[in-house]
DNA sequence: GTGTATAATGAGAATTGTTACCGTTACCAA
DNA sequence: TTGGTAACGGTAACAATTCTCATTATACAC
């Protein structure tokens, strides 16, 4: 029974592929949307406790890369999970590169357009033919520096 | 005894931070300086061969990342190791959605500079200090096209 | 509703990539 | 040489992830 806007995108998305949407994955995308960035099982974990357990995130998870529902970001041996961007929005991400915690940045228009011309002038450069792009600053985050 | 250019570099770096560069350090090197993209400790150790142990390889690329000679580079929970970019240059990434391959791109200045002020923007935005970027960019490759 | 086939679940075992440990070996300086 | 320290290599430990399988929930046909 989806109630919320997302919940709705997401069911419909999971109907099409004929993948139940579940008490389970419910709770799993309603934890993704609560949150800035992507999040490792146990940060999943730690947020949702035992009512899906561990067995069952990672299966779930899996089961939503599949669907295009969320997408897997890689990080010192660590797969963290966020929102496809077709629910999340179009954002990039600061990795802090001492305690790999990965925050999410909407950029100002003016900024992202001037990321989208540099990347159209690639694709007119190369034989690749873009349609996406993610930039991801390294640095080091405000708690770490 | 050290013998390409390479080999020079790597070493000054190296003592500099009194570290050794010993014959095992030098296989690595030399090893990922022969393949065009990052290496996962089992493929380097398919490539060396039991000259370097797997625990050796391990230790081995932890100082040389510690000493800024190599950069981890992550997916599908599996660390890749490629040499810095100091040494091997700074690139982008093309990576295509079809295939999955990863071509490296390395841009013309004037582009990169402009890559680099939206970084040192986003730096000033934020209380996050950015030290370095990565710009992937998505689509499809020649081939897939 | 009831039955039935199938999808999903949950607990733990197994696997895999990585790190830690520790006795041994190689190197450098005196 | 010799003594001190860095590096090595084999193995055990570890942590993240995947697999297994018996159980439970769901959708659909009747």
């Amino acid at each position: 029974m989806p109630t919320t806007n997302l919940d709705r995108r997401v069911a419909s998305r999971l109907s099409e592929r004929d993948v139940r949407y579940t008490s389970g994955r419910q709770i799993v995308v309603k934890a993704l949307s609560e949150v800035d960035g992507p999040r490792s099982v146990a940060e999943l974990s730690e947020i949702i406790g035992d009512s899906v357990p561990v067995s069952s995130l990672y299966r779930t998870l899996a089961v939503l890369e599949d669907a295009g529902v969320v997408a897997p970001h890689f990080s010192k041996n660590l797969a963290r999970y966020e929102l496809a961007e077709w629910l999340a929005g179009h954002h990039h991400h600061l990795v802090c590169v001492e305690c790999g915690t990965i925050d999410d940045i909407t950029m100002p228009s003016a900024l992202e357009e001037r990321v989208e011309d540099i990347v159209t002038e690639i694709g007119s450069m190369t034989s690749f033919s873009a349609n996406n792009h993610a930039l991801e600053v390294e640095g080091k985050c405000a708690r770490c520096s």
